[in-house]
DNA sequence: ACTAACTTGCACTGAACTGTGCAACTTAGG
DNA sequence: CCTAAGTTGCACAGTTCAGTGCAAGTTAGT
């Protein structure tokens, strides 16, 4: 069980219990993927555990479907820091920034299909929502400086055209689970999109694909 | 009760039988929407009937969904036949026409919020998607032509990209239904992200809208 | 006004699922 | 090897929901 911080322990836990409990965090992602309302028994199968050793490892099935959303909406915010120190302030031009947050996000993001389609509607949408809030302002953020530049359309509001780009990047994961699309594929489909909603023709957005992956290569 | 052919009616059947059906269905695709799981109770309440009293209008909650389907899936395929004589040879430019039939749709979907939520997963997809089967032939054609007039983006394969414009246009909707959008708003976003994702620039999307918009005032 | 068509409320069956308690078993840490 | 940590299977209670039967009520055709 859940170790308490106050219990008095007599020895370490056991190392596959761990192990199971990521298990368990897997196979619900991969399952409630394609069917949000699957049951515990189905995802502990998946697991390889019993329904009840389950409950060992979370309490309720809305404990699990938390657990999940903070460990995505981890995983992304992670991502989101881990180049910000240089273009946070806005160094480079919005166009590429905007790429090059896609095509970063894009490989984190097996997990947030799932939060998508939680997100989408459903019980506990606005735990997401939460969860995902750094990720929007970001966009949101990056979107406001693009327009000011006079490099993203200007014809749709701000608030309006932040959500439509990240519907944008859900549609690519959407066509990606069912349809099949390499990791390369997928991140180059992610960017164009997104670039396309923001108002660049497609040979500006090829161009600034080309320019910001060919760089970001590290 | 659902009249059988067989059945040697004494009497016509009365009429607000009928308007109760259709407000079962109306009701349905409201609630559904915001929650596909949602009980027939809820449903029948909402249509201001009892829960028994759904029964004599629809046999099982499926028999309800394929008829929503069908249903939504008829007016669809009816908007495109509406003024397709003129333009299914080929006439006008594709991105005239692929605005053109956005706007048209946009008038026409309330109902396809839901069969999208549907379509997207679940026991009954394949059903949605072969009543879709002609919209999604329609564009399809469109974008075809569109790559080889070398008005649309070629970086993308032609099926994939017809997806990725058919989830353009229902990430709209999405917005549209959460975050609020008047018909003229939204006809107008449906169009411009569309021809966005297409491959058009902000301002050639603008100015097809503008062309297209005011042309097709009959 | 007569009566079939329709609605309602209630009670019931059956299925699927969540969450718990418990005894027996297996596994890994010391 | 010893024992706590973890797992298993089973039984059980409680909930929610789909679908049905029936008796009594209301509404609208003719």
């Amino acid at each position: 069980m859940p170790s308490d911080s106050t219990t008095p322990r007599t020895r370490a836990p056991r190392r596959d219990a761990a192990e199971n409990r990521e298990a368990i965090l897997l196979a619900a992602a991969s399952i409630l993927n394609s069917d949000p309302t699957a049951s515990l028994e189905a995802i502990a199968v998946e697991a390889g555990l019993s329904r009840r050793a389950f409950y060992g490892h979370f309490a309720t099935r809305d404990d699990l479907l938390r657990e999940l959303a903070l460990h995505g909406a981890a995983r992304i915010n992670a991502t989101l820091d881990g180049h910000e120190s240089d273009d946070d302030e806005g160094s480079g031009d919005p166009g590429s920034e905007l790429a090059l947050l896609g095509a970063r996000l894009w490989d984190e993001v097996d997990h947030v299909r799932v939060m998508a389609l939680l997100t989408l509607r459903g019980p506990q949408s606005t735990l997401l929502g939460d969860a995902l809030a750094p990720l929007r302002h970001r966009v949101r953020r990056l979107v406001q400086r693009g327009v000011d530049a006079g490099a993203f359309r200007d014809d749709v509001p701000v608030a309006r055209l932040s959500r439509l780009i990240e519907s944008a990047a859900i549609s690519v994961l959407d066509e990606g689970t069912r349809h099949g699309l390499s990791s390369a594929e997928g991140r180059r489909l992610v960017v164009l999109s997104v670039l396309g909603i923001a108002g660049f023709g497609h040979r500006e957005a090829h161009d600034i694909l080309t320019r910001t992956l060919t760089k970001a290569a590290r």
